[in-house]
DNA sequence: TTGTAATCCTACCAATTTGGTAGTATAATA
DNA sequence: TATTATACTACCAAATTGGTAGGATTACAA
């Protein structure tokens, strides 16, 4: 039930970029890379993951990176976690087993997976970005 | 994060075991693997992993097998993860990390993992057994 | 006292997941 | 048009997970 590395690393370039969220500028993978000692091209997939839906500001070429595309406080630890490994303790409910009805743990997982998931997204980035 | 089949079958066993508590009788791996549907020698592995520290009452020999030391209100969802796989999101406290006062994600996995252990350790073998 | 039913223990193995690398394509802009 | 950046695809090695096999040990009952 670990979070993966994953995870943890959507989460360490996600706090960075809040971090820089009032320079106001495109952070390059380049420089997350540097500074948080994250292989740069590990850091280039996870981008692909971490930003379906269009979650982050990206500008191409010089000067170019990512960027938050609103305040901090809008950026969820549940979302972040969704986008790169998916969130919840089973599949319960994911993959709609048919057992459901008749499975006598389903009720345990069920009651852990909902205070998970509410923990989860009752977090957001500006909570951990000293000002 | 998925809780791992190692941690599922635990659930699933202590389930089993806490069901049938009240009819006062040590019930074999040989029983749970055929209503269960788990490998038994799969079971068998589990079995020394989850009775760490005596955490059940254990019969060698005909009509043995295993049984819950006391009533299942006394028998934590935590405590069966524990034992099998562990509890905690990441092991920025486990493994002592020496960057901890330096790290810029650290609190939130403090928080994290507090607050799981805590939901974890609120829930009981009782609440899901019908009586 | 011996056969049987049970747990205990160790070693091994296959499949999956995870973590990471390499190389090329595409886009923006100075 | 050279440079700096992301986007995408394919591949690979290590670790973890899930599972099997077989023998040792213990308890009890016929």
């Amino acid at each position: 039930m670990k979070i993966s590395s994953k995870g943890r690393y959507g989460i360490t370039i996600m706090t960075y970029l809040a971090k820089h969220y009032k320079e106001n500028r495109y952070i390059s993978l380049k420089e997350i890379s540097e500074n948080e000692d994250i292989s740069f091209k590990y850091l280039e997939k996870l981008m692909i993951s971490l930003n379906k839906d269009e979650y982050l500001d990206v500008k191409k070429g010089n000067n170019g990176g990512y960027r938050l595309k609103s305040d901090p406080k809008n950026y969820k630890i549940g979302d972040i976690l969704r986008k790169l490994e998916g969130l919840g303790l089973t599949e319960c409910d994911e993959k709609n087993c048919e057992k459901k009805d008749d499975c006598s743990t389903y009720p345990i997982y069920k009651e852990l997976n909902n205070e998970l998931i509410k923990m989860m997204d009752n977090k957001t980035l500006d909570n951990y970005i000293e000002v």
